[in-house]
DNA sequence: GTCTATAGGGGGATAGAC
DNA sequence: GTCTATCCCCCTATAGAC
């Protein structure tokens, strides 16, 4: 199906967003071919046409998909103006809002990313960019009283990471589990843009990280 | 390549647990009849001969992968006899141990869900376990004076779930943003048996959930 | 740029010998 | 129970007309 917006794309864009639905819900091995030109409604010889194989277009298609799973973390990381917390804040609010639009994108991400033999996480220009980061320098300040090392910096981004991206994959269970609707589900992961940075704030006054 | 406990194993047995393997690293789709007779050192045709399809192995492999997942936690929920203390702690114990040894599992068992047409979800004996558990009554009673509701209790779940589960999911990326090697990584997972539980805590001591 | 037709190969499954 | 040989569909990709 085509979405309202998608009507008066052009064939390459039209091509490029049934891709990114279908890769998204359903992986690189699963999807057809035959299933994006369907989607996109084009002719399939199109495809080619335009991005040369499935492949090059699922490579096009992941690189946006990791660049939007760490761009609610990568700008706000180095933010010389803003507080610790306030940086946790704009995260939480970031991947809240971001994900519950596009809930698929990490578990595509990072279930095409498992099989080793793809090597985008080489590529990708992260290096240090999170260990040197105002944000880690920042944890560091907070925490010179009670002695922080690279492991309790490490906990605390992966709390964060997990309170806010593991509900929406896991959302099939969490909803059978706590016998959610949609309306319930999505409720619940909004309430979690402000609980989450209060959570993660006494997480850090337990100073039992050691 | 196959283990070193599987070489006396039967052919049944064998096809089996290369099957595991490859449908937890690969997915579905992904995964080869021939791959999994390379790998388990058999014939193509007896994966046929004892299985049928490869939907059919497919299918025994998740059942019993999605028991492996809620194992952890289904087993301590109605546990009379331990505190919710108790009861989180085990938890952390039991997923930590499990997710070392078979840190494929929640990912391969989550991307298979997602595809909404794979009713395994349904199927599951799950409907109020949860909510109806000893572990939900003991939360309530915890949470009694501050007030506590349904939401209050599935965020509890999500955040016990989410800081446990999540962190080998995403293994690739934490590894890449904190500079980890493998041994490193354990070790970070290893110590999260006892921090989850600390946390835990003092999340509810919050008393902001509301 | 877009279409039809088809090449070419891979992959699931089975027939039938042993 | 295990093997070889093979069927046949489906999928990606491309040639070539328009």
């Amino acid at each position: 199906m085509l979405k309202a917006k998608e009507k008066d794309q052009n064939t390459e864009q039209r091509i490029k967003a049934a891709a990114q639905r279908l890769f998204q819900r359903k992986g690189f091995a699963a999807t057809k071919t035959r299933d994006i030109a369907d989607e996109a409604q084009i002719n399939l010889a199109l495809l080619n046409y335009y991005f040369g194989s499935k492949e090059k277009l699922f490579k096009i298609i992941m690189m946006e998909s990791i660049f939007k799973f760490l761009q609610g973390i990568i700008f706000v990381f180095n933010d010389e103006q803003s507080s610790l917390e306030e940086k946790v804040q704009q995260i939480a609010n970031r991947y809240i809002d971001f994900l519950s639009k596009e809930p698929e994108v990490p578990l595509f991400v990072l279930s095409e990313l498992r099989n080793e033999s793809s090597d985008f996480i080489h590529q990708l220009p992260i290096d240090n960019l999170f260990l040197d980061s105002v944000f880690a320098k920042q944890y560091k300040e907070k925490m010179a009283e009670t002695g922080s090392n690279k492991s309790s910096l490490m906990h605390f981004l992966i709390n964060l990471l997990s309170m806010l991206v593991f509900p929406f994959m896991s959302k099939p269970i969490i909803s059978k589990i706590g016998n959610l609707n949609n309306k319930e589900f999505d409720n619940l992961m909004e309430e979690r843009k402000n609980l989450v940075p209060i959570w993660i704030e006494s997480i850090l006054k337990t100073h039992d990280i050691s």
